[in-house]
DNA sequence: ATATATTTTCAATAATTTTCGAAAATTCGA
DNA sequence: TCGAATTTTCGAAAATTATTGAAAATATAT
């Protein structure tokens, strides 16, 4: 397989694979075109090489610097603005993870605080139920987030290394 | 907060947090008021209590029951259908996990062995990042291939327990 | 076998999300 | 300060996804 073609694949895979994880294509199709570009790019390259709209480039590479993964790059004597991808794996998986977090785990977690605190006799059988179910969800929810912030400060290395011993 | 409210609150985030990962708000509230609801229900008791249409709650009840969240019970002289949830939310946790592996992590990993097999010289600087994008994505992907499968394995009371102790 | 209850399908419609593109705003050099 | 280059905004159009509802299929009782 051939370079370019390979690349074209590498986009679009991931543009797919990013729409299962709430992830909009277009963003996920500049964040891959980024990752596999040894040099920053600006709006206009990316809007050539992945057939999009300015607009729509503009505003998803913006999010994409909301979260951490890609930043402005300033090249001396050029007008206009490059732009650059974190190229470590690891530390882009962290900051995902990191964000999620944020944004989904705890406040569900917040919620699932509140919904615990249901009035009603625990004698009934839907009190009783739903009580039981907001519970064990809050627990496994707050395991979960320990285990990823734990994952959020370890070091790649460490992962992939004692973990795996760890895992037999 | 009163039960009823409550319940309300459960299904309708459970909703909108499963738009999050893919699912669709129906799928996620059809889970939701399942997996509170002490007794098995019918497609009717569902399309009543979420005001949703019959086609679109048969549809969601097929497709949770495919996902393995969900099953079909027979009451013994009923003529309906019922369906319930699987409530012990590890279990939960570890079927969705092992689902979307298959229908996501693996082809991922598939085509990413495709494409490291990239032909061009190693001297070309797109060439090297490419490739070397592409084997770290792999190598990562990998170890959270053989995590999860640890972890679809293993039982609750493990993770809580002897994870937690590990994690300092 | 027929009537009735129940489930499933699917084409049409609705709702939502994404994308475009032109206009407005901003930046920067001369 | 002016004007060209560049970025950002945002309403409209397009594309995608979800939902409906009625008809068809299936299952069950009598």
């Amino acid at each position: 397989m051939k370079l370019i073609e390979a690349r074209q694949q590498f986009i679009s895979s991931w543009g797919a694979f990013g729409t299962h994880w709430g992830i909009n294509r277009t963003m996920a199709q500049i964040h891959a075109l980024l990752l596999i570009s040894a040099d920053p790019l600006t709006q206009d390259d990316m809007m050539e090489q992945l057939n999009i709209s300015r607009g729509n480039t503009n505003m998803n590479i913006r999010e994409l610097i909301n979260w951490g993964l890609v930043e402005r790059v300033l090249l001396s004597g050029e007008r206009k603005e490059y732009f650059t991808a974190e190229k470590d794996i690891w530390k882009v998986v962290k900051r995902i993870v990191k964000e999620r977090k944020k944004r989904e785990l705890e406040p569900m977690l917040q919620l699932l605080d509140k919904l615990e605190e249901v009035e009603g006799d625990k004698r009934d059988k839907n009190v009783r139920i739903f009580v039981d179910m907001v519970s064990s969800i809050k627990k496994l929810g707050r395991q979960a987030d320990k285990t990823l912030d734990m994952m959020i400060k370890a070091e790649e290395s460490w992962f992939v290394g004692t973990m795996m011993k760890f895992f037999k």
